[in-house]
This record gives C-alpha cells, sequence and structure tokens, in this order.
RNA sequence: GGCGGGAUGGUGGAAUUGGUAGACACGCUGGAUUCAAAAUCCAGUUCUGGCAACAGAGUGGGGGUUCAAGUCCCCCUCCCGCUACCA
C-alpha cells in the first residue's frame, strides 16, 4: 500500500490546478457568480500565521460554493504602499520598490505552496502606476467636485529630524529614532469630504450582513448627534460658536474652553508670557485620540469672558489642552454639573458647579461625587426650562435661541473628513500641480499617472522626492509658467479601498473599471481581520460610493457579508515584526505539508474568534490526514463492492451508519454555508472516520455503505484538505474532477429513527435515560420517567410538585 | 479615557433556539506491537471523596430571573482589538 506522501501528491495536485488553469474564471452571465474576498496582505516579507488562517478561511469557502455550482472568484493582491518598505530601506540600504517586489515574490510563492486557489491573472500590486492611476485620476475629479479639498490639520512632528511621524513612531511622547520631545504642529493637507456622506454610511449599514458588532462599531464611530451650534458674544472681539448636544444646561455652562491653538488664545499669548508659555506646552501632546483622552487635563483662564446667550451671563474663557483646534469649532461650552470631563476641570481649577438638570424621581444629587449626566433628568435652575424633561427641553430652548438668532440646530458627527495626505515616499502621489498664479490645479487626465520615481536614495529623514527637482519642478497646466508638484503622497488606505472593484477587470488600460465589475460585485463575502473593523471597511464603503456617483459601479456597497477573523495572537498580543513575535508557518508547510497546516489552521478555533498561537496539536492533524490515507486505501484495496446481495433491507449497524453519514452532511453543509464553524465540520469528519472505522461489516452492502461514506468524506472535507482529496477521489475510483464535483446531498430517509433517548432530570439533574418512540406522546414520556428506577431513587416519598416534558430531549421532575 | 469583544478540564476548543457541560483533538497515564525505537493500535483521563457502585462540586468573581442558566439580567475583575499617520 502507498503511504501518505504530502510532498509529491501536493505538488502532483498544485501542477495539475495550473496547468488546466482551473481557477482562472470569467464572467458568465448564465451563471450565478461568487466573489470571495479576502484582505489583501502588506508584503511585509513572508506570510504569517494570521495570513494563513484569512487565506484558508477565504480559500474553503471559494471551493465549497464551487462545488455548489456557482462561477466563483477567488483574486489576490498585494497593498504595496506603506511605511514598512521605508523602514527597511533604512536598514538594509535597498529601495523601498526593489524590497517590496523581493517580498511580493517570495509570498506568492508561499501562497501557491499553500494550495489557495487564486485565479492568478488578475493578480494586482498598489505600488505599480497602471494601479494607483486611477486613484489618482478620481482624485482630479473629486476636485473638481468639491469633495477632495484642503485644510489644516495636526500632524506629530519631530523638531530634530524635521519630519512628520506617525502616531506608531511616537514613543511615550518622544521620537522612536532620535527621542527628542515631539510636538503637534498644524499643517495644510488634503481631506475627503466623507462627512457628506455621514448619513448613508449609516443608513447602508442596514443592508449588509456584516456581524451586529461591526455595524455597531461603525455607528459608534460615525457618531451621528443632534444638537444646537450656539453663539457665545465675546465683547470687543469675534463670538465663539459652539457645538453642544445638551442645549438644556445652557443655565449651568460657567466656563468656555478653546484651543490653545485657537486665534483668541494666540492673540492673547502675544500680549502675556505666560499664557504664551502655556499655548507653548500645549503643543508638546501627541494627536492620537488615545493619548489625548488619558492626560491630564490642564487649562489656563485667558481673562476674557464671553456671554452666555441664554441669561446674559459673563463666563470665563479658559485654554485647555484638551480641545483641538481641528475638530469641530475649536472652542466648547462646559457644564461641570452634567459632563464628567468638565467637572474635572472645575474641580481642580475651582469653577463653579452649578446644577441645572435634576433627577426623575426628585432625589437629590452629590455633585461633590462627580457629575449628573444623563438626559433622563427635569430641567432645574433654568428660568424658562424649569420643570422641562430633555425633549421639551431641548426644543424650549432651541425654539428661544433661534429667534433670538443666538443659534440654530443642528446634527453633527463624531465622524470627520478623512485626511488623505501623508508626507511620506512610498505612497502614491498626489495629482496636484501649484502656481504661484494659478493656485492648486489637478494634473490633466492626460499627464496621468504622476509616476513615483522608484530608482532612489533613500536616507530615511524626510521623502527622496521633496528634494528632487526632476520630480517636483512642472509647468503649469494652465498657464504654462513655472511650478511644482505635490510631493506629498496617498493614505494607503486609498488604494486598499477600491482594490476590490479593480480585481473584476485589472487588465483594463483606460478606464478605473468597466462592465466587469458589476458581474462580480458587490463582493459576496469579504474575509479578513477585525482590526480593520472601522477604518478600512469605512473608508472601502465611502470610495465605493464616490465610485458609484462617478457612474463607475451600479451597487451602493461593495461587501455583501462580512467575516471578521479573530486575531492571531503570540503571548496574548497582537504579531508584529517590532514585537518580534511573528511566526513563520514555513517550518510547519516543509515539514507536514500544506493539507496538515490548513487542517490544522482550521480546526483549531472558529475563525471569529481570537486565537493565542500554540503548534502544539500539528502532530494530531496530521495523524488524521494518515489515518484518512490509510482507511481509504484499506477501502480501495478490499476491491470493488458485490452487487449480489445489496438489495435487501439494511440490517440495524447498517442503517445507523448510513444515519450517521446523513447527519454529518447535514450539519457538515449548514458550518459551511451558515454558522462558518470549520472547526466543527472537521471534528464532525472525524467522528465520522471514527465510526467507519468501528463499522467491520465485510458484506457487499457493508461495502457499498463505505464506499458512500468515503465518497462524502472526502467531498466534505476537500474544501479544507484539497490535495489529499484531489488524490483520494481518483483513487476512490471516481474519473470525474473533485473540484467540479456537485456538494453531497442528505438522504431524508436515512434520518429516520424509530426511538430516541430522552433524558431524566429531578430537580434539574441528570438522573436518568430512557428510550421512547419518536412520536410519543407527553403523556406517556412523563409515565416511563416516573416509573424509571434511577428517578425514583431520587423521589423518594418527597410529593411531586411538577412535570416538565420538552419533548425529544427531557422530562424534569419536580418534587 | 471612549467604543467593540473575550474568559469553559493540564491545553485548543464543543454545547447552534434557556434543556444531558467538556463533543472532537492535543497532552498525559497504562497496555499491545517491536531486539529496541519511531510509527501505529487499544483503554483511561473535569475536580474532590471512594476499591467500586456512586455521591458532591463545577463554565473568571458576586448577586438575580427560571422547573432548568456556560447561555438571559445587574454589579465587579482581568485580558485583547480599535481609537482617525501601523496595516
Amino acid at each position: 500500500m502507498k503511504h501518505y506522501d504530502p510532498k509529491t501528491l501536493e505538488a502532483e495536485a498544485q501542477q495539475f490546478w495550473a496547468d488546466e488553469r482551473i481557477f482562472e474564471v470569467d464572467e458568465d452571465p448564465g451563471r450565478e457568480s461568487y466573489y470571495c474576498l479576502c484582505m489583501f496582505p502588506y508584503p511585509s516579507g513572508k506570510l504569517h500565521i494570521g495570513h494563513v488562517r484569512n487565506y484558508t478561511i477565504g480559500d474553503v469557502i471559494s471551493r465549497f460554493k464551487r462545488m455548489q455550482g456557482m462561477n466563483v472568484l477567488q483574486p489576490m493582491g498585494w497593498d504595496a504602499f506603506g511605511m514598512p518598505a521605508e523602514n527597511a530601506a533604512i536598514k538594509n540600504n535597498v529601495p523601498p520598490a526593489a524590497w517590496t517586489y523581493q517580498n511580493i515574490d517570495y509570498m506568492r510563492s508561499q501562497l501557491k505552496l499553500l494550495g489557495f486557489g487564486y485565479d492568478w491573472k488578475r493578480e494586482l500590486a498598489t505600488c505599480k502606476p497602471e494601479y494607483y492611476r486611477w486613484e489618482q485620476w478620481l482624485f482630479t475629479r473629486l476636485m473638481k467636485k468639491g469633495i477632495a479639498y484642503r485644510k489644516t490639520a495636526p500632524v506629530n512632528w519631530c523638531p530634530v529630524d524635521q519630519t512628520v511621524l506617525a502616531n506608531e513612531q511616537v514613543i511615550e511622547g518622544r521620537c522612536w529614532r532620535c527621542d527628542s520631545e515631539v510636538e503637534r504642529r498644524e499643517i495644510a493637507q488634503w481631506f475627503l469630504k466623507i462627512t457628506d456622506y455621514a448619513d448613508e454610511l449609516l443608513a447602508d449599514l442596514e443592508q449588509v450582513d456584516w456581524p451586529e458588532q461591526v455595524k455597531t462599531m461603525q455607528r459608534n464611530w460615525i457618531g451621528r448627534s443632534e444638537g444646537m451650534e450656539v453663539e457665545f458674544e465675546v465683547p470687543g472681539r469675534e463670538s465663539l460658536m459652539v457645538y453642544t448636544t445638551r442645549p438644556d444646561t445652557l443655565y449651568g455652562a460657567t466656563f468656555m474652553a478653546i484651543a490653545a491653538e485657537h486665534p483668541l488664545a494666540l492673540a492673547a499669548a502675544a500680549q502675556n508670557p505666560q499664557i504664551a508659555e502655556f499655548v507653548e506646552s500645549c503643543r508638546k501632546t501627541k494627536t492620537s485620540e488615545a493619548a489625548l483622552e488619558k492626560m491630564e487635563k490642564l487649562g489656563m483662564a485667558l481673562g476674557i469672558d464671553a456671554v452666555n446667550p441664554v441669561n446674559g451671563e459673563s463666563i470665563p474663557i479658559w485654554i485647555a489642552n484638551f480641545v483641538l483646534m481641528g475638530y469641530g469649532t475649536g472652542a466648547i461650552m462646559s457644564v461641570p454639573a452634567h459632563d464628567q470631563r468638565d467637572w474635572e476641570f472645575a474641580r481642580k481649577y475651582g469653577i463653579d458647579i452649578r446644577q441645572v438638570v435634576e433627577p426623575l424621581d426628585a432625589s437629590t444629587v452629590d455633585l461633590e461625587q462627580g457629575a449628573f449626566v444623563t438626559k433622563d433628568g427635569r430641567s432645574c435652575n433654568s428660568d424658562l426650562l424649569n420643570g422641562l424633561e430633555f425633549g421639551a427641553a431641548f426644543d424650549a430652548i432651541a425654539n428661544k435661541l433661534e429667534a433670538d438668532g443666538k443659534g440654530q440646530r443642528q446634527v453633527n458627527y463624531r465622524l470627520r473628513d478623512w485626511g488623505v495626505s501623508r508626507q511620506r515616499y512610498w505612497g502614491a502621489p498626489i495629482p496636484v500641480i501649484n502656481c504661484d498664479s494659478c493656485g492648486m490645479l489637478p494634473v490633466p487626465e492626460s499627464d496621468l499617472p504622476v509616476v513615483l520615481p522608484e530608482d532612489v536614495e533613500f536616507e530615511g529623514i524626510g521623502s527622496p522626492i521633496k528634494r528632487m527637482d526632476s520630480f517636483k519642478k512642472v509647468n503649469c497646466p494652465q498657464c504654462g509658467g513655472a511650478a511644482e508638484r505635490e510631493t506629498d503622497t496617498f493614505d494607503t488606505f486609498m488604494e486598499s479601498s477600491w482594490y476590490q472593484e479593480r480585481f473584476t477587470c485589472p487588465d483594463q488600460g483606460s478606464a478605473m473599471l468597466d462592465q466587469r465589475a458589476d458581474y462580480w460585485s458587490p463582493v459576496d463575502l469579504y474575509i479578513g481581520g477585525i482590526e480593520h473593523a472601522i477604518l478600512h471597511l469605512l473608508y472601502a464603503r465611502f470610495y465605493h460610493k464616490l465610485m458609484r456617483d462617478e457612474g463607475l459601479i451600479a451597487s451602493n456597497e461593495p461587501f455583501k457579508r462580512l467575516l471578521t477573523q479573530g486575531m492571531v495572537l503570540k503571548d496574548g498580543s497582537k504579531m508584529s515584526k517590532s514585537k518580534g513575535n511573528t511566526i513563520d508557518p514555513q517550518d510547519l508547510i516543509d515539514r507536514y505539508g500544506a493539507d496538515t497546516v490548513r487542517l490544522f489552521i482550521m480546526f483549531a478555533s472558529p475563525p471569529e474568534q481570537s486565537l493565542d498561537w500554540s503548534d502544539t496539536g500539528v502532530e494530531g492533524a496530521y495523524r488524521f490526514l494518515k489515518r484518512l490515507w490509510t482507511a481509504v486505501q484499506q477501502h480501495v484495496a478490499a476491491g470493488q463492492a458485490g452487487s449480489a446481495d445489496t438489495d435487501g433491507e439494511l440490517n440495524d449497524a447498517q442503517q445507523a451508519m448510513r444515519r450517521k453519514l446523513h447527519e454529518t452532511i447535514r450539519k457538515v453543509t449548514d458550518d459551511y454555508e451558515r454558522r462558518l464553524t470549520f472547526n466543527t465540520a472537521i471534528a464532525a469528519n472525524m467522528e465520522l472516520l471514527n465510526s467507519l472505522v468501528r463499522f467491520d461489516d465485510v458484506s457487499g452492502s457493508g461495502h457499498k455503505i463505505r464506499q458512500e461514506v468515503f465518497d462524502s468524506m472526502v467531498l466534505m472535507l476537500a474544501p479544507i484538505i484539497p490535495h489529499v482529496c484531489h488524490r483520494l477521489w481518483l483513487d476512490l475510483g471516481h474519473d470525474s474532477l473533485i473540484i467540479d464535483h456537485p456538494w453531497p446531498q442528505v438522504d431524508a430517509s436515512a434520518l429516520v429513527q424509530e426511538s430516541i433517548e430522552m433524558v431524566i432530570q429531578v430537580n434539574g439533574k441528570l438522573r436518568g435515560k430512557i428510550q421512547v418512540d419518536v412520536d410519543a406522546d407527553r403523556g406517556s414520556c412523563e409515565a416511563a420517567a416516573l416509573a424509571n428506577e434511577q428517578a425514583a431513587r431520587f423521589i423518594g416519598d418527597s410529593p411531586i410538585r411538577k412535570v416538565i416534558v420538552v419533548p425529544g430531549k427531557l422530562v424534569n421532575i419536580v418534587v
């Protein structure tokens, strides 16, 4: 008997798939399409376990859908721009482009070794001009529509390296390379008006089949709120505009807080050295939300008052380090009694805390302990609002302020416009030319793409194209005079926001997309890490709508169904190069073969759950494959089933074997289709194999049943362990292709049972088991349970208070 | 700080709609096979007590609802992800 030899068998199967171009697919309007997409990788060097998990899930589903008769597209490509290439370039003295292309070549070979069924003719890399030119093209269209615009926004600035740092590059407030203290600096950047689409992004979440937790995170991130914009006059100066969701608490406003970069603060700083010093110190904070919220809240009184529009009261204006100029109006009103952050600030600086909302149940509130934040309250100390609950108070004050011209109702979003400028080299150039006389102009369509020079000296400090005249110096497309190119590049989320569409027509040279996109789109199932639940998925949804509004695509949403894979952790935290805790799957592939690696990672846990990596147990997966192989080979060696004695009734063991098989098919199909839990699908097949090994019926009927079980089992496992199943299918005597063989069907007649087991409980504790007819009624179940000896022991002479019968499950006797 | 998620034997996990907790594996223990080892096969394996039959306890901690709670509700602890320039 041949022994299980994964190396040879996997190479043969892969060769066959490649030679026959099995996974290359075309549009076929006559067939139902299924587009299965995994988040493409950043080419960081080699695959890590998280990739293997992600791409195995995608391949399993793709192969399953294909066996169900669908025209399945499963493409793969490279999210090839990004910071790690720049870091590697500095470290190894290779240009980012060369490093990236090397990594792509190696990682592609790894993906091929794992046997993933990709349509490689659609492969793309986002760092190629033929890809990013369309992103540049769309951006120029968006400039003309006013969706792309320029404004200032804060960045982390290293004063020594004279460069912008990513949040990741700021370690405890210091530059990761030179350890100098990082400052916040406002610079002009390009933005996309995602806020114009906020309502649609919110509403369309109803249309997608995504995990509820992801939809919740997106809703919270968008953060729609209904509030008011209110004007506070500042005598002798420009008034302050603030947004508040709690205009009902206006009578409790005891101070205003403004950003350090606010014009009012800057003006005061020019007069007062102490204020200037404070303003300066406010720049020593990171830009990240987490850092901003966790830092000590500091402030300084400006010595200027604003006038509360509802009661004419003068309240002090403070500069506060937690208010940022770039977000909202750069000013807020503060109500310490009813906002926890304001409360803490007021306590620290001895500012009045004035209660203007009381509990509905008329209990008292201890404002010494903290703010009373809820909207479930009634206004007090608020003049015309007194006694009103939130909704009524809101309307009353809104009407008054609108009548007085001091404010208006406004819907606001927590979501901010998408800043797409990066001051880095390894990204797609922003297609803009700045002319002193004509201003910022989009690069004309005929001049696209703006190609990023790849052959550069990369020193690390600053982007090389920022000092490269051959790149920078151009003639103005409008007046023809000397002008300069924009040297910032796009956020890499731009590339990953539309690749799913480009995969449908990657060879289209004269347009961003063509009609093929509407055949495949939207993606039927998108699979990727839960860490992308907000940013990437929100930007991709937004970008899809931009492409739709440009007439490029018909659908509203890019991803119909979403499977968020849990993270693969190592020692309890995210794997990353910087932590040096990445796991290379290559050793496992070399030692056991691709099928073992695929089987093990799918068996280890359900896809949505995070998985702390450990490779104990890989042996078990390998052992199962050997057992399966051996069992099939022994069956095949036993020869063809005799047909003479197969016509009669099946005996009990034979019926039980067939029932087990068809119960397994039913369960496994549901696991693949609805639950997406491959670990339980595998476990069910392990059980089935265990049952089959114990089924030692050597009759013709027995052999025939064994053939049926092996055929079905190999079909059910083929998506997970495709190489060995490809081979076993042939060994089982078939000359068809397993990859296109229909998925096994449940034979309902095999599931029929005459009697079932029911559990007897006494006071909810398991005390015995009985066999009853399938169609036994409640009364006979109850009678059988009460007649049971075991149960009787526990009932003793206690009176029976109640008997609960759950048909087909259990009888609970309450005494 | 905010938002989202998680915690079940020595380990990974199962229990799908409130109904038998621990399926299926890993590991471990014992046995068979072998000159020996590897591989393979068989048996056992939640904890406590007991030779056993069996009994009691048990799903991060505390409370609650229910005939019945890993599952539902309230409070708490710890861990993970995201937090707008990591991807």
